[in-house]
DNA sequence: CAGCGGTTGCACTCATCAGTGCAGCAACCC
DNA sequence: GGGTTGCTGCACTGATGAGTGCAACCGCTG
């Protein structure tokens, strides 16, 4: 139907990309065990066939389209970070609206989740090396890049930390993982008010935990 | 094999308990497609005729186990909150117990962790009535009763709050949900050193937040 | 034009598995 | 003893799905 350009690893790229896309959706929708390769090719609206020319195996159609996934989401909650909380101006207000906008990333990356509730599913059977590359581009890395940027904010004195990796897990625990675990993983939606309370509670939690003058917050939360 | 005793809902008691534990094994350790009834059958020494006699169906037989198991995780927590929070010495000392005690269930029930993994990945696929009865049975069912036990403390003045229902999921929050994010729900154990410390700065920060006389912690976590 | 890399569609193998039907058997109750 | 309930083992159906083989085809490049 197209034709060529020596594509990176076999096959042509747009093809690929139908089929990863098609896959991503599928497995999302079914599960790994549910979902079938048929479906798939049918939705890539590709030979099934086509799909052994660029994947060896449904294993690795399914963790190459899940390792997509995470960088996907994790280069948005960079974005995300670099606009909320270079410049810091209200920090309350800047730390509030990063995790409101990451906790919609939830809602705006369904099929993303439901991989990851997937992943979740199939830990226990992933061989050792996949796991490692999972957690290498997987939320725990999204994690991570927090902590340099509650440095920053740290160096000036707007809060107050011995361990910024601890304040950075502290932060997602109060606010990412609460919406995480409340909403089956992306998996019951909640509604919008709800999360904009757990946020914004969170974060004033964190507040009082790690800003410098206790005075200037609310003593009840 | 043995014989009578009108069962509560057709066959009998002992071989339904034979059934319904291979069945949490299996589905633990399979996931909800791969296991297959054959296994079940073999591993509880059953025909698998006979499953068919106590449960209309898989599906019927996967529900079955997972709200029992959550209704057994629920009663161990439970008897945990006796045991910790009933008579408060030290706030702290108890609290940190009750917590690392509840923590540690995730490694000890591991079957029913795993059964929790699979509903997640499950949960978009299941009939809501369903996923009412197990919100009602599982994990969220056993946080709700936290909350009781937090009020009597605050009635003592031991905690301020106005809500007791929020502060239990804070209290949720800062221990038992960032050990079962941090270890994939128990897929991939933490060490006992991790979990430890956790619980202890999750407790820590709990009571910044929570005691009423702020100086009598340290500031630094 | 010839050749090549990639795609297509289809038929096929092989395996797995949910669920059923049935005949025989074991223990219990009356 | 006779009737009942439940378990067993086995064979069977029907469906689904991973992965393969192959012949034809398409569009580019040289």
């Amino acid at each position: 139907m197209s034709g060529r350009v020596p594509a990176a690893s076999g096959g042509l790229p747009d093809k690929r990309r139908a089929i990863s896309e098609a896959a991503r959706r599928v497995f999302g929708r079914e599960g790994y065990a549910r979902a079938s390769l048929d479906v798939i090719a049918d939705e890539a609206r590709v030979a099934k066939r086509t799909i052994y020319n660029h994947y060896t195996d449904k294993e690795h159609l399914f963790l190459s389209v899940a390792v997509e996934g995470a960088d996907a989401v994790t280069e948005a909650v960079r974005v995300l970070m670099e606009r909320h909380l270079r410049k810091i101006v209200d920090l309350e207000e800047d730390l509030t609206a990063f995790c409101l906008d990451r906790a919609r990333a939830v809602t705006e990356f369904p099929e993303h989740f439901a991989l990851v509730r997937t992943i979740h599913a199939e830990v226990t059977r992933l061989p050792a090396p996949v796991l490692e590359t999972w957690m290498a581009h997987g939320p725990p890395s999204a994690h991570q890049r927090l902590a340099p940027y509650l440095q920053k904010i740290a160096d000036r004195q707007l809060l107050r930390f011995d361990d910024a990796e601890k304040a950075a897990n502290r932060l997602n625990t109060l606010t990412m993982n609460d919406v995480l675990i409340r909403s089956f993983y992306g998996a019951v939606p909640l509604p919008e008010s709800v999360v904009e309370e757990i946020i914004t509670e969170g974060v004033q939690a964190f507040l009082r935990l790690y800003a410098p003058l206790p005075d200037t917050h609310d003593e009840q939360v």
